[in-house]
DNA sequence: CGTAACCTTGATTAAGATCAATTCTCGTGG
DNA sequence: CCACGAGAATTGATCTTAATCAAGGTTACG
């Protein structure tokens, strides 16, 4: 595969060309289309993997059906590598489980799989790579903190004012530069999943924001229209 | 201080004399009371910390007074750790907060602040620690995982019966070896904050849980009468 | 023993989930 | 180009869980 790609992952922006022809010879990419399943929680652990294209959700279901989204992985960035580091020294691999179920949310949702075996050997030679891994720990922990907060301490509408102001920070919609909106990449469903709620509720939450005129909702478009109310009303 | 204390903690249990010695140089013991504030979220950071003594709860605030527990640190082990690899490289060091508040559950808690600067340059030197520490984050993320599943896809009545079975498992109460028993180390009302509810509810759903002659609470300690409903409910 | 912290219990309320019925949107094939 | 159908989203009515409010009881400890 196409080295250029891995250097773009945070990761492994401080290998050389060695490590990362290494790292090329082992690693397998697979294509999934929208809905797709990566892995299931119940699989036995193979590796971890890196987005290239496409965007992956993580997810738990409950015994009932429910499901609730922990994370949505953009490009390029990691997942399930929580195993890697689970009972270090011990050789009983086979037992290793992902942690929570993988889906592709998109059409040609292109993955890199990084084998655990392999990978593990890279990192006791490479306190570079380790740094940087503690670095994505860091920010998943940041990100799972900040989840719970907003999980148990807030309410459905301070959840979704905060959530559209994330994503207004984060990538705000090019194609509008001056206009305060932002662009859902993924259903309401999914989203209510996110936000630890159902469609229903989100659409009602949605409406009572646009009766305010704090936003307004047309399809996957949020215009942001009081951006100060939009703040107080997210605290 | 002695150093026999800081070689039971996991991420230094491979470190030389020499690296031992320079670590005690630099870190700093406290000891706190119960109720004592350890950090506050809004503080700058100044290092991440290990127990040694007591009992330390990692917990939020929301703006109307509600409290939730992230975690409870039992000695010996790390906690605020995470600021240490965010942002990497930058200097403005001043600007980091703790991402929590922490407070001493019980009188002699006594934790051992190690400085981040300092730290960070022992890391950089030694591959092992690094190793560790992934290893101590990624049970963090683990248990966060856990703790999120558990409070947006079971009821208050599935996770108390899910809490009695983790403590149950992890710290079988040695004085009644052959009892199926638990003994709390904290408050009821802490307990609701670390299971997502209030006191009231709590208490409420361990008297179902007697009524129906699955445990019984005798104050701080909590009987298991039938473990396969136990087991059966917390799903 | 007295007081404060802790816990329990009851009555009421509120937020959000569930159930059910439409409506909207968009891709597909006629 | 239009009609169809399926999935997505909205809306309304009702129900459930757990929070809130309020009062009283227990325990621990000086």
């Amino acid at each position: 595969m196409d080295s250029a790609i891995l250097k773009k992952v945070h990761i492994f922006s401080g290998l050389d060309e060695e490590e990362m022809e290494q790292l090329c010879k082992i690693c397998r990419v697979k294509t999934f289309n929208k809905g797709d399943i990566i892995f299931f929680d119940t699989e036995p652990y193979l590796g971890f993997y890196i987005t290239i294209t496409g965007l992956v959700k993580i997810y738990k279901i409950s015994k009932d059906g429910r499901e609730h989204i922990l994370h949505l992985i953009n490009p390029p960035n990691t997942f399930a590598e929580v195993p890697l580091f689970e009972n270090l020294g011990e050789i009983h691999e086979e037992s290793y489980r992902y942690p929570a179920n993988a889906m592709a949310l998109e059409d040609e949702t292109r993955v890199v799989l990084i084998p655990a075996r392999q990978f593990t050997e890279l990192l006791e030679s490479d306190t570079k790579i380790c740094i940087k891994m503690l670095s994505g720990f860091a920010r998943r922990l940041r990100h799972l903190n900040h989840h719970i907060e907003e999980l148990t301490l807030k309410d459905v509408t301070k959840r979704v004012a905060g959530f559209i102001l994330t994503e207004y920070n984060n990538n705000r919609d090019p194609k509008s530069e001056a206009k305060q909106s932002i662009k859902l990449n993924i259903s309401k469903n999914d989203l209510a999943a996110y936000l630890g709620t159902i469609i229903e509720t989100l659409s009602r939450t949605f409406k009572k924001l646009q009766d305010e005129d704090i936003i307004e909702v047309e399809g996957k478009k949020i215009l942001i229209k009081d951006m100060k109310k939009l703040k107080e009303v997210s605290k």
